[in-house]
DNA sequence: ACATTTTCCTAATAGGTTTAGGCAAATTCC
DNA sequence: GGAATTTGCCTAAACCTATTAGGAAAATGT
């Protein structure tokens, strides 16, 4: 017999698990936006009742954590799929791609990449890897060790920043498009880490 | 008798009035986090019922609209008196440091100043005060029309970007220190202004 | 002093979160 | 194959927040 029962009007079990929850809640949070990602809802989604999600999940901020470290592992495969075999500014370009594509994707999943997760969650999400990957490209350049670090932090800036406003909203309507500002963006960053100024 | 009655026990108004709700919006946005802000928490606050609050406010979500563009009035008078009598380097930073500060000292509103407002109302928001006063710092560089506005949304992803990782706990526990990396990257930001590459 | 307007209140509805305790389905063990 | 046990989903209930409708008292105007 199927796992699924028809409507589950007539019992039978729904084969919630964590996985299958965080999974529907980032589905959840692409189609009405990761802050109405809400228990009921999913639980409306199976067709089941609230409390029932309570087994699974320890509460509503669970359900968020694991949305946003499911986010955090998609978009670190995302990236380092692209950055496979590139350097330079075309290991650059392909990194920032990944994240503003991701967002148009994903708005919800993206939106949940900026979630607050405490220290010892964050340390063991794949947020590492993401600074990891940063500093990746950043050795085809040439910097010194602490201008490494500042370097991986204003790309991760400007690539957030820009995500963030374009997604907000904050560039529309406005000439020129986007897509020229974003591929300047990337002549203006390759140039900046060739000729990053002494202090 | 003053306006304020006891702890509004025996009747005697509150002197609600959207100004002041909005003010203690903020306030208390900086306290619990832009999206702690309730209207229940706000009548709190004053020590009244619920229901009060909505001949002030149309609903929630108008409140959290007058909080944002309160955010947005402060910052941006905040910028103009920090550009007044700089250019060049020094206008860079100088309003590159009254967003970060801004963000430190009011977290609650900053966060604010991201929230999503419909077109109309962004419009006539202090947010276009923003864009001109950036706009105004690049008239210290060089750069073709449709390079300052490249330059705009680069500077604007920066600034948001760096605040809002920085803010989130993005760059914590890692040397070197945050302060070190915000000022190589005004140091950068004014490099490549100077030398903004061609196409 | 009286009529009007304003401001706050009570009451009610509707959703969301979370816990406690129950019964039936699935699994495990003879 | 049936009994015992575990697991999964349900009912019920308490407690938030949001929002509307209608009432009563305070402030204001004449």
């Amino acid at each position: 017999m199927s796992l699924k029962a028809y409507g589950r009007k007539g019992m039978a079990r729904a084969g919630l698990t964590p996985q299958r929850l965080t999974r529907a809640g980032a589905e959840l949070a692409d189609e009405v936006g990761f802050d109405h990602v809400t228990v009921s809802a999913l639980a409306r989604r199976f067709d089941v009742k609230v409390a029932s999600l309570y087994s699974h999940l320890r509460n509503s901020h669970d359900l968020k954590t694991r949305i946003a470290l499911l986010a955090l592992e998609e978009l670190a495969d995302r990236a380092a799929d692209a950055l496979a075999g590139r350097a330079g500014k075309d290991a650059l370009t392909a990194l920032a791609d990944v994240y503003r594509d991701y967002a148009r994707e994903h708005p919800g999943r993206y939106a949940a990449t900026q979630f607050r997760l405490d220290p010892a969650t964050a340390a063991a999400s794949a947020g590492v890897r993401h600074a990891q990957m940063t500093r990746a490209i950043l050795r085809g350049y040439d910097l010194t060790e602490p201008d490494q670090t500042h370097a991986v932090r204003l790309l991760g800036s400007v690539f957030h920043g820009y995500v963030s406003l374009e997604m907000g909203g904050g560039f529309s309507h406005s000439a020129p498009d986007t897509q020229q500002t974003w591929s300047r963006t990337m002549d203006a960053l390759d140039a900046l880490l060739r000729n990053w100024p002494e202090p």
